[in-house]
RNA sequence: GUGCCUGUAGCUCAAUGGCAGAGCGCCUGACUGUGGAUCAGGAAGUUGUGGGUUCGAGCCCCAUCAGGCACCCCA
């Protein structure tokens, strides 16, 4: 018999966690229609070839497998790659510039740790064919509203740009191939500190002044205005750079426009990000209380998608870790804890009132009010009990003195009050109820 | 994938190589029209799993599974 556990690095989420769960998708997905994104949902499944080729060294993480028919399948990687196909079959029925967001989950062979799993969902959002910095803006602003709305302080975005790191390393001397190595080792920068960095870049083969002149570039700091205006100065004979601050530039204009509290944001030469298929701007969110790294990122890809279409189509897109999001929230406290989804609890008070105890509950249910029954008539205390401990805030009795009068008592088990009152007005208190708590 | 640490009741954790325990939670009752508090009682375990050493293993050794931390990488 297999053991019961769950597979390594693959995690079961009780009511508890999938409530805060919903919470945070519902918010990211309240926020998203907002900006007029449309759902997309795509297998799990792909075929293996589908996922091959556009990874680079990650590719090992992918879960391959063959099928009864002998196809070579995998799970996917993330929702970016599917997203490639999608566009590409699909093109002829979709309309460009295409907001779409996803929500679901992806598979990667790593070794587990906190935040991060084998099955792991995210909230992927992408504007899909335009090159527009507003497109990058409004990425980012939503990714800043909704780290807002998720409760979380202090939180600051991040943003630079692929050109300026390129930009940076060929004004250090620096060759094409190199450069990857600088990714690498400047991306550590805030857990490694200065000193670390240089050893890195040392490591790699890179002379000590130009690791010293890249050090340099990658700590200019302050408002983003001056840090451009700096690396302007410092990249100016660097064609592709110059046009990237640009970019830049145009895309701090939109978030100004669009109402971006400057203080959620900052430019940050030295930031770098993993993915290989980044091309322009790329920004991630980081949190002073969670310092084992970022809590989401993104950038834009201009290249990716056309791999599958044959053609460029540019595109601009984030992914929310949610078990990350999840993780940091229940860490510091954020978010709502609901114990249960219902509110109200209605008992049976004996066999000849269980009839029209669950006409009530239907009657409350059609008021839109989540309601539980007891299933077992009799024994009230434990009627109240069972509702208390389940979490439900408010319990109905309907015996033979309540039927009579055509009334209900609602007890409120929060507060330790009750009272008794026509069928009409309690189904009312619950309603007020509800409101408060939205 | 490499290194290190951990694994005992549902949860948090005790137990010199010598009878597996506590707190919280759960169930029952005191209380047949009222939950939380209190009191009394109860259920609960092949000590992650499989081997080994030993008169005897929760404890020591090996393997394996799972979790955590550091690399690596990323959400």
């Amino acid at each position: 018999m297999a053991p019961i556990q769950n597979v390594k690095g693959m995690r079961d989420h009780l009511p508890a966690d999938m409530m805060l769960r919903q919470y945070i998708v519902n918010t990211l997905t309240r926020i998203s229609e907002n900006h007029g994104f449309e759902p997309l949902q795509t297998p799990i499944i792909e075929y293996a070839e589908t996922l091959e080729g556009k990874l680079g060294d990650d590719e090992k993480l992918i879960y391959r497998f063959e099928d009864h028919g002998g196809r070579r399948l995998a799970l996917r990687y993330d929702q970016t790659v599917p997203l490639a196909r999608v566009t590409a079959q699909y093109a002829g029925q979709l309309s460009f510039p295409w907001r779409r967001y996803a929500y679901g989950p992806s598979y990667r062979g790593e070794r587990p740790a906190r935040g991060r799993y084998r099955e792991f969902y995210q909230f992927d959002l992408d504007i899909v064919g335009s090159s527009s910095p507003l497109a990058d803006a409004e990425i980012i602003a939503i990714l800043c509203e909704a780290l807002a709305a998720l409760g979380f302080p202090g939180f600051v975005t991040l943003l630079n740009h692929r050109q300026i790191i390129g930009g940076i390393a060929r004004v250090s001397g620096l060759s094409e191939e190199a450069a990857g190595g600088v990714y690498r080792a400047i991306d550590k920068f805030d857990k490694i500190g200065p000193d670390g960095v240089r050893t890195e870049l040392l490591k790699s083969g890179i002379t000590p002044a130009a690791a010293d002149h890249i050090l340099e570039l990658v700590q200019i700091d302050g408002t983003p205005d001056e840090v451009l205006h700096a690396l302007s100065q410092q990249l100016a004979n660097d064609e592709r750079a110059t046009v990237a601050i640009a970019n830049l530039r145009a895309v701090l204009a939109g978030l100004t426009a669009m109402g971006v509290p400057p203080d959620q944001y900052r430019i940050a030469p030295r930031l770098a990000r993993g993915l290989s298929y980044y091309t322009g701007v790329v920004f991630e969110a980081i949190t002073p209380h969670w310092p084992e790294g970022s809590l989401l990122g993104g950038g834009r890809y201009d290249d990716l998608i056309g791999l599958f279409a044959g053609r460029q189509i540019p595109t601009v897109g984030l992914a929310f870790g949610i078990d990350r999001l999840h993780d940091v929230m229940l860490e510091l406290n954020l978010g709502p804890r609901p114990r249960t989804t219902a509110l109200a609890f209605v008992t049976l008070f004996s066999v000849d009132q269980v009839a029209d105890s669950l006409a009530l509950a239907a009657e409350l249910r059609a008021a839109g009010i989540n309601t539980v029954i007891a299933l077992e008539p009799g024994n009230i205390g434990k009627q109240f009990k069972e509702a208390d401990r389940r979490g439900v805030r408010f319990a109905l009795v309907l015996g033979p003195d309540e039927l009579a009068r055509g009334e209900v008592v609602v007890k409120d088990l929060q507060r330790g009050e009750q009272r008794s009152l026509p069928r009409a007005a309690a189904i009312s208190l619950l309603a007020e109820a509800l409101n408060e708590g939205k």
